[in-house]
DNA sequence: TGTTAATTGTACCATCTAGTTCATTTGGTC
DNA sequence: GACCAAATGAACTAGATGGTACAATTAACA
């Protein structure tokens, strides 16, 4: 555990003397805020341990993000511009409807799954009535498209005779989100009052293809 | 505003001269808690604004519940309570299959719709892993029996040829709860990113439609 | 009516917490 | 190498916050 000799200090702190990294500091510190938040949502999180745990000093997180909301916003900005670019590598338009459909509600609920972080930042977002969303000129500007990706292709599939009319696209989306979210937001409560671990692979598994398959049954014609 | 001008005080408070009544304060201060870890989480709360608010002093929050996570837990376990009325209250098993399952989830996906404070206090529990509901005696020993009588009502619909088989009651009910829940918890957010208020009583009967024909599709033969 | 345990109010405190002040170092530029 | 804006560190502070000490009042009961 002791560190060379050499080094300045013993501490995980930076020496007296220090390279400027505007970026790498920038980088650090939202990695840091950003687990904080997520395990302790907003006013749990405490602005000294995030900056504790970070290679630089509390100084700089009001030096770069201005105060802790400002840190938190700027944590739930990178979120969703993560989304975005999950959206984006999504290619429903050159498949089926059926296979379109089928990957969307299974890639989904993979990026749940696997982002459980995620999950639980939109869930402290949401205690707070998405109020820093609504501040965000980033976030408004970020136009997630997985509505109109859903429309297009179930219009196809309404077109082939594959899915019933009449369906909105966004009930289409909630569907799937649903389902996606709840099994990462709600584990914790469903493990203590039903004894059941839904993160446990076999009960991911078996999930993922309930949900797929509850997606596609409401489609077909 | 202004009060007779026998009473001993101008404030709300209770004068110097009170008449015991344990209950009551008990009461009024876990309404008045469950409002304010509702709105702002467990953190987020502030045990000085509860007793500001209260008809009682802080000392009294702490004489009758101990500690800040203390009151949190009373407040969760009466809510609980409260779902384990609500369920007694159903009785499925007098109805044929598909009823009793559109009843089921009709009846959930508007419990949850007309109690959005149960859906924060469960968001909020999950944000901390559920430590308190898995350190309540009363809530352990509270046996919810949703998973039965779903189980009851799926295999009689199985028998009647009007179900398909193979499906796991646990299945069914992540699958109701997950469209209801889902509704209520992300409704900020999604008003944020879609637009959509969830809230709209248009919307809401439409969602609620949509619930109940996906869990009736998922269990059709 | 005297005794005592259960309740309640007021004032207070130790600690935590978000945010700041002040001083220093770095690195690009002329 | 002198100058200056950007970047960084260490120590500090005002106010908030969970929790307590102390004292008083009430109500049941012998």
């Amino acid at each position: 555990m002791s560190k060379a000799a050499s080094a300045p200090k013993a501490t995980g702190r930076r020496p007296a003397s220090w390279t400027q990294d505007p970026e790498g500091v920038r980088r650090n510190i939202l990695a840091v805020a950003k687990e904080e938040f997520v395990e302790n949502g907003l006013s749990g999180a405490r602005v000294d341990e995030i900056a504790a745990r970070t290679a630089t000093s509390k100084r700089m997180i009001y030096y770069y993000f201005g105060d802790k909301e400002g840190l938190y916003r700027a944590v739930l900005e990178e979120m969703y511009e993560r989304i975005r670019g999950f959206e984006r590598s999504l290619d429903l338009a050159s498949l089926p409807p059926v296979e379109a459909m089928t990957l969307l509600a299974g890639f989904t609920f993979d990026y749940h799954a696997e982002n459980p972080d995620f999950v639980r930042l939109v869930m402290v977002e949401n205690i707070h009535h998405a109020r820093h969303l609504a501040t965000s000129d980033r976030i408004a500007s970020l136009n997630l498209s997985a509505i109109d990706m859903i429309r297009e292709a179930y219009e196809r599939g309404v077109a082939a005779g594959l899915f019933r009319p009449g369906i909105e696209a966004l009930d289409i989306h909630l569907t799937i989100s649903a389902l996606a979210f709840y099994n990462v937001s709600n584990r914790a409560s469903i493990r203590q009052v039903f004894g059941h671990d839904m993160g446990a692979p076999e009960a991911l598994v078996r999930r993922r293809a309930a949900a797929i398959d509850t997606v596609l049954r409401m489609l077909r014609a």
